[in-house]
This record gives C-alpha cells, sequence and structure tokens, in this order.
DNA sequence: TATGAATGAGACTTCATTCAT
DNA sequence: TATGAATGAAGTCTCATTCAT
C-alpha cells in the first residue's frame, strides 16, 4: 500500500521537525502512525533510508521552484523578478515546513552520515543558481562586476536567515508577501 | 586543575567539530587528552555539560567583536564601518574555526537539548545588534525605512552564509579581506 | 494440490543446501516457488516442519539403498560386496546431491532443535548396518574379532568423509567407481 | 583483565557446545559469566568475533598434536606410530570436549558465516597430514600406491567418526585407549 | 486455496555514566 | 585527583508466523 508508506513518511516529517535525527526515534515513528516496529521496516530498510527520502522529497519540491519559474524579461525589472522567485521559495518552505525545518536543520548538522546527500543537493541547487546567474548576466540585470560566489551566497544566506527565523524559530505567523517585497528590494539595490 | 580541564575543552572543541554532538563520544575525547574515562567526570558533569561549555565560550568571544568595536562616526562612512565590523567577525572565526563549526552545526540541530543555550546567545546577539542599528540610524547611515529585523537577517544571513560555506565546507584558504570588502559593499548599497 | 508442496520441497532443499537452516529464511523459499509467504503455511506448519520433511525423505532414500541391496554370497568376495554397496551410497548422494549436503550438515549442527529426528535416523541406519553386519559374520566375510561399532565407525566414517570432501566441499567431478574401488578396497583388507 | 576474557571464552564453550551457534545468546553466555551484557563487548566486539577465537584456539590445540608428535623410526612399526598419533588426537578431544563438539559440528555448519576460517584451518590440518604422509610413504610404511586423498579420508574419517559418536554423541565413557588400538589396528591393515 | 501486509518478541549492540580502588 | 572495568537502559533491526480478504 503506497498510502502506509506516505503515511510513514508524513509521521517522520513530523517526528524529525520536532526532536531532530538522533533523538528521533522509530519507536515514536511508528506510534504516531499505529503501526508496529516491523510494519516500519517494510517500507523502508533503516531510519537512514526514511531521512534520505525526505533529503530527496524536498530536493525534489525545492528545484522545482525553479522549473517553474519562467525565465523571461516581459515587462520585468530585477526587483520585480526576485521578488518572484523569492516568493515561490517562501511560499514552498511555508508549505512544507516541517520538511523545510528538518533539511535545513541536519544538512549542515550530520554531515557525517548523510554528506553524500546533502551534498548533491546542494550542487543541484548551485547548477540552477548559476542559471539564474547567467540569465541575469545576459540580460543586463545585474553588473558583471558581482561574482557568482557571491551572489550566491547573498541569495540563499538572506534567504536561509529569514526562513530560519521567521518562519522556523518564530512562532508568529510569517508575512511572505512582505519578505519578498523587502528582500527582493535590497537584493535589488545591492546587486544591481 | 585548570590546565586539564582546558585540555578537555580544546579535545572537545576538536572532536565535536569533526564529528558532530551525536557521533562524538567520550571515549574520543579522554582518548584524545590521554586521561581515563573517569577524570573526564572529574571536570564535567556530563557530555552535555562540556557542550554548554563551549557554547558559552562561543558567546563570549563573538561578543567581544561587538565591544572591541568602536561605534564612532570619525571619517567612516557606511562602507567601511560595515567593512571593519565584518572583518572582526571573519578573523574570529577563523581563529576558532572548530568551535565556531560546532556551533554554527549544532545551534540549529540540536536544539531539543541545548534550545534554552541557544536561544539565550541568539537574544544577546540581537540586543548587540540593536545597538548597533540604533547607532546607525541615529546618524543617519541608514535609511529609517530599514527594519530591524531585516537588517538583522540581511547581516547574519549573508555573514553566515560566506562563514558556512568559505570557511567551513570548502577546503581552500578563506580570504577573508577580500570577502569583507565584498558583502560589505553590497549591504552598504542594499540599505544606506 | 500435492505438486505445490513438492515445489516448496524442492525450493527448501536447493535454499537450505545453499544457505544452512538458520540462514535461510521462509522468504527466499517462497520466492523461488513463486507463491506467497501464507500460501507456504497452508502446506507445512512451520519452517521446522518443512525442515523434518527432508529429514524423512533423506532418510527413506537412504535406507532404500540396503533394501535394494540383496544379500547374497553368489560369486561375491567382501571386497566386491563392499564395493557394490559403496557405490549404491555414492549413486543416491550424488543422485540427492543438495539434500545429502543439508543432511550430513545439520544433523550435526542443529541437534537442539531437531535431536529427536536425527537421532531416530541413526538408529535405523544402524539397525541395517547390523543386519549386514550379521551377516557378514554369518558368512565368514569378516572376523568375530571385529565390533560391530568399530565396523559401523569405520563405514561410515570412511564414506561419510569421502562425501562431505569430494562431493559436498570440492568443486570438482567427483568419480564415484573410482571411489568406491579404492575404499572398498581398504576396507576390505582392514577388516577381513 | 586477561581472566574476565577467559572467563567469557569458558562461558562461550560451553554454551556454543550446549546449544549451537544460532541457538546461543550473548544474554545466555553473560548470565553464565555473571557479568552485564555491556561487558561482553568489553572484550568481544562481536557474538562472531568470539565464535573465531574459539575456532582459532581449537585450531592451536590441534595442530599441537602434530608438532609434540616426534617423527622418528625406532621400534615403530605403523601400527604403533598410528596408534600413538590416534591416541594424541583422542586425548586432546578429550580434554576439550566442548570445543571440539563446537567445531566438528559448526566446521560443516555455519560456513556461510565462518566459511574462511574453517577452509584455512582444514588447509592447515591437510599440510601435517601431508607431512605424516610423505613420512610414511619414505619410511615405507606405506605402500606407494595409496594417494593421499583417500589416506586423508580414511584417517580423518574414522578419526572424527569415532569422536563424533563415542565422545560426543554417546554418554558412557570413552575408552580411549581401547579406541586407538582398534583404529589403529584397522588402518595399518588397511594401508599398509 | 491463495495472498501479503502486518505483527511483535527478541536478538545484537552502543555508550554515557558510575564507583571501588 | 585519577583510574578503567563494569553497568544496563535503550536503540535498531529481523523474521517466523498470522489473519483478514
Amino acid at each position: 500500500m503506497a498510502d502506509r508508506k506516505e503515511e510513514i513518511i508524513q509521521a517522520g516529517i513530523e517526528v524529525f521537525a520536532a526532536r531532530g535525527y538522533y533523538n528521533t526515534h522509530i519507536a515514536q515513528i511508528v506510534e504516531k502512525v499505529g503501526i508496529a516496529k516491523g510494519t516500519f521496516y517494510l517500507y523502508f530498510n533503516s531510519k537512514k533510508d526514511l531521512f534520505i527520502s525526505l533529503i530527496k522529497r524536498h530536493e525534489k519540491i525545492f528545484l522545482e521552484v525553479f522549473d517553474n519559474y519562467t525565465f523571461d524579461t516581459n515587462n520585468k525589472n530585477l526587483k520585480i523578478f526576485l521578488e518572484e522567485m523569492l516568493l515561490g521559495f517562501f511560499k514552498i518552505y511555508k508549505k512544507h515546513k516541517n520538511l523545510s525545518i528538518i533539511i535545513l536543520r541536519e544538512a549542515v548538522a550530520v554531515n557525517e552520515e548523510f554528506g553524500d546527500e546533502f551534498k548533491r543537493m546542494e550542487e543541484k541547487r548551485f547548477r540552477r543558481l548559476q542559471d539564474l546567474y547567467k540569465f541575469l548576466i545576459e540580460n543586463n540585470y545585474i553588473s558583471k562586476d558581482i561574482e557568482f560566489d557571491y551572489f550566491a551566497f547573498a541569495f540563499l544566506g538572506i534567504m536561509e536567515s529569514v526562513i530560519m527565523r521567521k518562519l522556523i524559530l518564530s512562532e508568529e505567523d510569517f508575512n511572505i508577501e512582505e519578505a519578498a517585497d523587502k528582500i527582493s528590494d535590497y537584493l535589488n539595490k545591492a546587486i544591481s
């Protein structure tokens, strides 16, 4: 039953998000689903296996933001361009809040165990960002003085900082439209 | 013997940095120091106790950057102001590379166990940043339109993003002067 | 369906022979047959039940060698007598190689669980050997000095040693005629 | 403490001999020694690790029989020669009855897991037997018609058959002098 | 007859912590 | 202060067997 697998994934997302990888135990996940321990292992080979599924799911969701984004120049200035993209990411992060918590948290923490998975994911992200960077350069949106590295660091750094603090650590509601507006404004001023 | 305690802290920094909190075992730390397991518990109540010591040490070091920084306006524009401050942080992070790795990594990962410590630390950081923000506003370095939250997110986000990727994840040497120059330039444009 | 039960037995023989009793899992057997796990339990009460079936099957096959053997004295000396009998056993072991592997291997290994079955089997074997022994004594093929115990040990010991090493552990083809010739020669010299 | 390790080995020998490898659990061994489970793992990495220790111990003991045996021809005929050697083995097997049970039983049963260890051991045994065989040929104790393979099969086969049935499976006391006398007599007649 | 998802007891192993010396 | 052997709770995972369909 594919539903059962999905149930386990959903429970995993909740528990991993609440307690972190190492403080999450299979017992907690199966209790949440309401199944026996053995059942978990019908669908996943190990705790690690489930976790890798979550990484891959996040990767897929995240990259779709780029894929769904049309790189066109009609009536768009850089500010609007960045704003739309940031809004896309914020929506995804908000919709998949728990999954996002897990990835942002463990990507940097459990690298001993999932280093390869996270590295692959980071590389894919950077490749997409590079496409964006090239597009912006070619269409004169940003100056050639801007190095890709720092463009990426600024973009990801501010975005993740906002996500972490506004979405994940904070209890209050996160107004993503406002955030996308403000950050795109700063980024626009910083790099155009 | 205070030296013995310091030896344990140093070994802890190395091992925690290399393997992460949950993959670090007391056995590895005491082996590095060359003492018996029991001896560890003469100086620290638990593994957690040692780790909290490291958080506090980092906090102290980090906040000193603010303390050592003179908030004056002589001949300084915002760009230079930010550049000097960033350079200060980069120097500290580079000097205490392993300790920085630990904090940046686990601050977000192990909150189940150290949530309170990290929250306290974050609050102190924000209070200092707030002082800086007020100073910049009062002296017309930045516009009143800039909200504190986004100022902080941008400043910390870019800085930590660069630290993580240039200092921690990358093998190459990290040219901190160049980084401080570039990032302060972007920030200056973004918020002035 | 008797065929279905036989299919399971055949798959069991293959897998038990290849992996041993404890390393064989029901999952492997049913996969080989191409049936579901539940189906296995329609034909056998347990893994142990299947295994006991195999022991009984081997016992039946083995004892038939004695039954098919005519104890007559026409033109036969002891050497020829023993040679024919050994050849009979070798043929059976070769024909039922996997079953033989299982029995020789586990007879001695899993006695905790199958002790009773194997003991019963050994007793039957010894009763047939005793008939043979009496026949040989009564017809002056062997001296009365030869005790039954040692006759049996020598006969079974050499035979099983050859089976184990030539048939089971070795990859090369096993020339059973040559083996029967040589061993019967030694046995003849040893006990006549 | 080397004594503690030896205690575990002794308990392991008893339990493995009584129950077989797969039916022996660490819990039973540590209970016999009177220690906690964790203590077991201070001395052995795993159940398998302990078992391999036992294989090596047996190998050492067994090969010493050959080493302690002087290959000289003074006043010895083949019968006496073989009798002395068999007696040597029987003494060792009797002295180390439980260890012998384990090895004879599992050598053939658990090859999936300990195949390499047992193969190495069998090779060493055969090398020593080959030395003996050459010595017997060179000193005209046995005819050149006797092939090594069958010499080895007969020697080991009868010996192990006796060991298994008289020493291990039987409850009665095993008169090793009588057994050595009889078997050496048969072997002498068979191969001289 | 046949299925196969589900079960759960119980195995092995880890490692922070203790305590007698 | 210092030791390090010992502890044992608790974790992950296995697999023969069951049972509703």
